[in-house]
This record gives C-alpha cells, sequence and structure tokens, in this order.
DNA sequence: GACTTCGGAATACATCTGTATCTTATCCGC
DNA sequence: GCGGATAAGATACAGATGTATTCCGAAGTC
C-alpha cells in the first residue's frame, strides 16, 4: 500500500516554510521554489499538497489568524480587569522576533486584501469576529464596574482594535528596545486606562 | 539638438502610473511592462527615466509622502484647536477613492518596507517627521489651554499617530457608508476628546 | 537643409515563474 | 519478499520579467 504520512500535518509545514520566506525575505520572494527550498523539500513535492500558489497563499493566511486566536487563550485570564486586556493586547505586538514575522506577514497579507476581493471578504471575517469577541469582553467588564458605561461597549471594542493595529504597525518600524519602543509601550498603558476606565 | 521634455515631470507621470497600477491590482502587478502600459508609454520608455525597477518604486514611495504633507498643507487651519487637528487626521483617511488609492499604496510599501532596511529607514524618517510637527502642534495647543497638559506632548503625539494608523487601516476593509464605517468616524471623534481634552 | 543629439520604441536575451507531466523511491498488506 | 499504490523528485514548457542593446524619428543649430 502507499507511503503514510499525514496530510495536514505537512501542509501546515509547507505553509509555516511560506510564512518564513515573508518574514525574512517579503512577498515578493514567495515562488513555489523559494518556499520548498525552505521548506528543504522539491517543488513538485510542494505541488503535491497544493495544487496552485495561490492555494497555498490562503491556506498561510488563515493559518496566522489561528495562531494569533492560540496565542490569546494561552493568555492569563486572572487579576485585574484591565491588565488582562493588556496582557490580551500585548499578544498582538511584535515584542519578540516570532511575534514580529508573524506581524510582516500580516502586514503582507493586508495589503495583499486591500486589492483581493475573497482575501478582502476573509479579513473583514476576522475583523466581525475580533470586533464580536472584544465587544462581549468590555461588556463583562462593565458589568464588574471595571470599564466605563457612559459608551456602548461596541464603540469601546473598536477603539481597543484601532489602538492595537496602531501601535503594531509603529512599533514594526521602531526596533526593540529603543528609548521610542519603551515610550509606545507606555503610552499604550495611558490610552487604556484613559479611554477605558471608570470616570 | 535634441527633443526637449521637462524630466521630472515625466518622472512623475511615470511614478503615478506605478501607483495606479498598484492601487488597482496590488504590488505584485506591478511590472516595468504594466507600470509603462498604464502611463500609455512603451517600456523602453520607462528604461530611459529609471534605471531599474527598484528605482521605479523608491521614487513612488518617496512620492507618497510628499502627497499627504501636501494635503496637509491645504488644510483649513482656523477655528477651534481639537477641529483643526481632526481635520488633519481626516486627511490620513480613505474617505474617498483618491485616498483609498494612495493608502493602499502605502500599506503595500510598508509591508515591503519590514524586510528591505533602507526602505524602513525612509519609513522611519517619515515617521519620525510626522512625530515632530504633532508634538509642535500639540504643544501649542496645551500653551493655549485647549490640550491637556497632564501628559508630555510628545505622548500625545503617538497616541493621534497611531490612531491615523489604525483607523485607516480598519476603514480600508470597511466599505464607505456602511454602518461600521460611520461608527469608526464617531469613534475617532470620541477617542480624540476622551484622549485629548483638558480634564 | 544637413547634422547632431536625445526621446521613444522595438527587439534581444537570459532568467524566473507557475504548472503539467513523467520518473523514481518508499512503504504497507499479503 | 513482492506487488502496487502513492509520495517525492525530476524534467518539460510556455509565458512573464528585468535589463541591455539596437533602431528610428523628431527637434533645434549651424
Amino acid at each position: 500500500m502507499p507511503k503514510i504520512v499525514n496530510r495536514d500535518e505537512r501542509r501546515r509545514e509547507i505553509a509555516e516554510a511560506l510564512l518564513r520566506v515573508i518574514a525574512n525575505a517579503g512577498i515578493e520572494a514567495v515562488s513555489v521554489r523559494s518556499v520548498a527550498a525552505e521548506a528543504g523539500i522539491s517543488a513538485g513535492a510542494v505541488q503535491k499538497y497544493f495544487a496552485t500558489k495561490e492555494d497555498l497563499l490562503r491556506f498561510a493566511f488563515t493559518l496566522t489568524g489561528e495562531y494569533l486566536l492560540q496565542r490569546w487563550e494561552r493568555v492569563e485570564g486572572s487579576g485585574p480587569f484591565l491588565d488582562v486586556l493588556r496582557r490580551h493586547l500585548l499578544e498582538a505586538l511584535p515584542l519578540d522576533e516570532q511575534r514580529r514575522a508573524e506581524l510582516i506577514v500580516v502586514f503582507a497579507f493586508t495589503a495583499r486584501a486591500a486589492t483581493l476581493p475573497d482575501w478582502a471578504a476573509q479579513l473583514r471575517d476576522s475583523y466581525d469576529a475580533a470586533q464580536v469577541t472584544t465587544t462581549a469582553f468590555l461588556e463583562a467588564g462593565q458589568d464588574s464596574g471595571d470599564v466605563r458605561t457612559d459608551v456602548p461597549a461596541d464603540r469601546l471594542a473598536d477603539l481597543v482594535i484601532v489602538l492595537a493595529d496602531g501601535f503594531s504597525a509603529r512599533m514594526l518600524h521602531t526596533p526593540p528596545g529603543s528609548p521610542a519602543h519603551e515610550r509606545l509601550l507606555d503610552t499604550l498603558d495611558l490610552a487604556l486606562t484613559d479611554l477605558l476606565a471608570p470616570r
């Protein structure tokens, strides 16, 4: 009978190689051959798992979304409400090489989504999901008296998501350890308390 | 003697064609030939003005920065302080097709800067310039009593820039005229007053 | 009016691209 | 151990790409 391989596992390995290529050399450097080389297999093997380059890119795109969700599941959920929220937000920032690499990929894919309608739809779905869960989270904070109630939770969720996008974009181009980097982290705390704390 | 042509003007025309290609079909669709077709000239002519594709991309990159500065110069500078600031911020958002196209380009270039060191340096310079002018502007607001003084102006400038990046990213993927779009504009006002107004 | 000089176009060429096809190697059930 | 199914690799191929080179035409000066 045939040689047995874990097909899903293999697809993930190849997609992760693709993400490494983007993180190292940009999305322009992505080709079937470059990804195969990064994965340590032949270009022909890649074709066995992804019929087209577009399939491969799409699969990797959804993969990045799952990564962030997985990290969020591991975040410590106890302690003061705003601290918990802050920890979730920090998970989305490029504070180490791993997250920096992921963010480069997300940026490349976001730019791609700006001109490809089906990619845009997928990105919109991700935003909607983030909006729903963030709103629910903030409503809980309102109920427990940790979050201001003079503004609807969905507006506050907008703010949190915007802050995440804005700070990650800015910090992606600010060397970690630099004064500007530290200042931005401080500023994030300032924004969170000023915008969300009861007044 | 030779045929006379405005060389700088011609270079700008070609670069603008490049920007249109990106806005319509993404940076992956950029090739010497596609840009030449968009500009209505031959590929050979493009080579006369830009020795390499990289030169062309670089020139267009700096061009986008200048566009935003030019729009800012035309912003009405009278009226309440926060309104003036708000008008400047709105200029960076994708509120019409023109600005939406520019933002797609900026996103593509930002992603590119994540892996090309010299592009990153140029982008950092732009951020630094924005930081300096925004800080000066906010300091003036502090002096006139229109901006809170319990936080240094440079922190507030961080916030304004982060909000600009965050909202533009989010609105790029939110159809204009949709409820979410309107809500985001409202939320921006909320953030500006809550973060900047004297308390 | 011929000549020179450069803009613009066309062509050439080596390389890279995605994808299709073909060949070899590997593993499992019998 | 061996046959057959399937993974992995190699090869093929048409098209696109960046860039170098060549050719043509127009414009202004002598």
